[in-house]
DNA sequence: TTTCTAAATCGGTTTTATCGATTGATTTAA
DNA sequence: TTAAATCAATCGATAAAACCGATTTAGAAA
């Protein structure tokens, strides 16, 4: 039994004729003829009495008919269905950020939402190493993140912009004026740095080394928001990328002196997943006001 | 799409490995493999993630698993039905009676719903022409009706019995110890018949003008029980197959004289028209009985 | 590093849907 | 009443599609 008998049975019980029904559904009266006849051979039943010339339905095809059509219209929904998800009138996306990239973010949301309401996103902040495995075990459909390289080759990458690495301190303590600041200086003071598991960290960690310098860290947290009210305090002070700060009012970003000192915000995606037409169309927007804002 | 995509489909979200989901439908691999791509052409979606050798349903392949898991599960319950009807677990069947069959009905009706209580049964009472009607229209599976001849081309007729037309009076007339009673008899009695459109009417009319005698008609009426109540007052006699007042106490049947004066009851079904499986059990109870009785 | 294995692809074969013509019978029109 | 039109069934042939085994490609396991 195929969804092709059932679509050629219910034609011809609607219109009781086998002719009619033919070239309605632009095939020969024939071929309806032996594929009516051929499901009721598989049924064990005859779906039709045929009287002279006129059919009329059974017993039999009346009791079919009523699961036929149903199963023709869930099969007819499922392929709506489909037509929907790539119209962006359903479906759901799942992006992973990270803090810094936060307030890119709102702008694509609000635009994108707006434009296709019919579509759930879902949003999950997390730490980098965090929201990587999450990509990779399929739960995200894209992660958003400060990156320095492209070397994972199952990721795509998609530069969005860069934003430089400052030293981060309140308005409160004395630092405030200085319109840029050594490594060598930051190494003096009492940091507060994000734990292990951000990006920025490891960044922090490569940049010192890299200088053979070692900083001063006072406290390790894995929260930034947390961090951020520590350093408001004015006893201890932190370095992140400008724009985890640059909506906070409170603290002062100060320029790193140096080279390399600023990462590059990227989308990152899986290679082999099938890229949904919701999250391309999300991305686009990403990029547009990016592009925008620089 | 076909129901054959749909359950190779299926399948595969089931094992989550095309080589497997190919041996459970014994079909090879490639087949499998080609089917779903076919399905995700038409579709216009992916269904699987390929990653690596594994695979994993996409979004939408979740949401059209959906439907199309509902669509295959109506597909089998009409199936399923069709079973249902062809064992007796189901079904309707509608008898059209003659009033002077009905006792014979009976002892059937209750043998045939105690073997298959899911089978409906409907009974119409009726006249002869009104229930050949109903036949002609496919509104009744077969009629019980006494009949002379098999005379129409496109009727099915089955002999069941034959029954003596009989002189019906009542207990208080002076006519009880009367062996039996020629139509001259008759003919000089006030009788009460049916109206013109029960088949005895016709048998009687028939027989009178055969023998060149008139009856003396003094009521004609449609209800055969009313019909009998008008016998019991002894005012009137009537003419009736015996089986008609075989279990009316109150009445006495005497036997008439003369060749031809029995009747032959039949199931009457209409020959072009798929004979339900139940409506055939239902007709060999019938015949089996009245061997029986025979 | 080697071997195994799973999905995709290829080219050929088998099966099935489909077609147009014809048949048989009924219905309609003249 | 006859002739013509018409409708479902059937037939034989063809086109299309399902299917197969072999092979390729690449990932996973040993």
């Amino acid at each position: 039994m195929e969804l092709r008998q059932i679509r050629y049975f219910l034609k011809a019980k609607e219109l009781l004729n086998f002719t009619e029904a033919a070239n309605s559904l632009f095939i020969s009266q024939s071929t309806l003829s032996q594929q009516i006849k051929q499901l009721e051979i598989e049924l064990d039943v005859l779906l039709f009495n045929r009287i002279g010339k006129r059919i009329a339905l059974t017993e039999a095809g009346e009791m079919f008919a009523e699961h036929a059509v149903q199963s023709l219209n869930k099969a007819n929904d499922g392929f709506l269905a489909m037509k929907d998800l790539n119209n962006l009138k359903t479906g759901k996306i799942i992006i992973g950020v990270t803090y810094g990239i936060r307030s890119f973010l709102t702008p694509a949301l609000i635009e994108f939402s707006k434009k296709y309401p019919d579509i759930q996103v879902q949003v999950i902040f997390g730490i980098s190493d965090e929201l990587f495995e999450k990509l990779n075990q399929l739960e995200l459909d894209f992660v958003l993140s400060f990156r320095e390289s492209m070397d994972e080759e199952h990721f795509n990458y998609t530069y969005l912009f860069s934003s430089p690495m400052t030293f981060v301190t309140s308005d409160k303590s004395l630092i405030e004026g200085k319109e840029t600041i050594t490594l060598e200086e930051i190494a003096k003071m009492p940091l507060a740095l994000p734990a292990k598991g951000f990006s920025t960290t490891k960044f922090i960690n490569k940049i010192f080394t890299t200088s053979k310098l070692s900083p001063k860290i006072s406290i390790e947290i894995n929260d930034i928001q947390i961090l951020l009210d520590i350093v408001k305090t004015g006893n201890w002070h932190t370095v992140l990328a400008q724009t985890t700060v640059s909506d906070v009012k409170e603290l002062h970003a100060v320029p790193i002196a140096g080279e390399s000192m600023t990462r590059s915000a990227m989308i990152i995606s899986l290679k082999d997943v099938y890229e949904k037409k919701a999250v391309k169309v999300f991305c686009d927007i990403l990029q547009k006001i990016n592009s925008k804002e620089s």
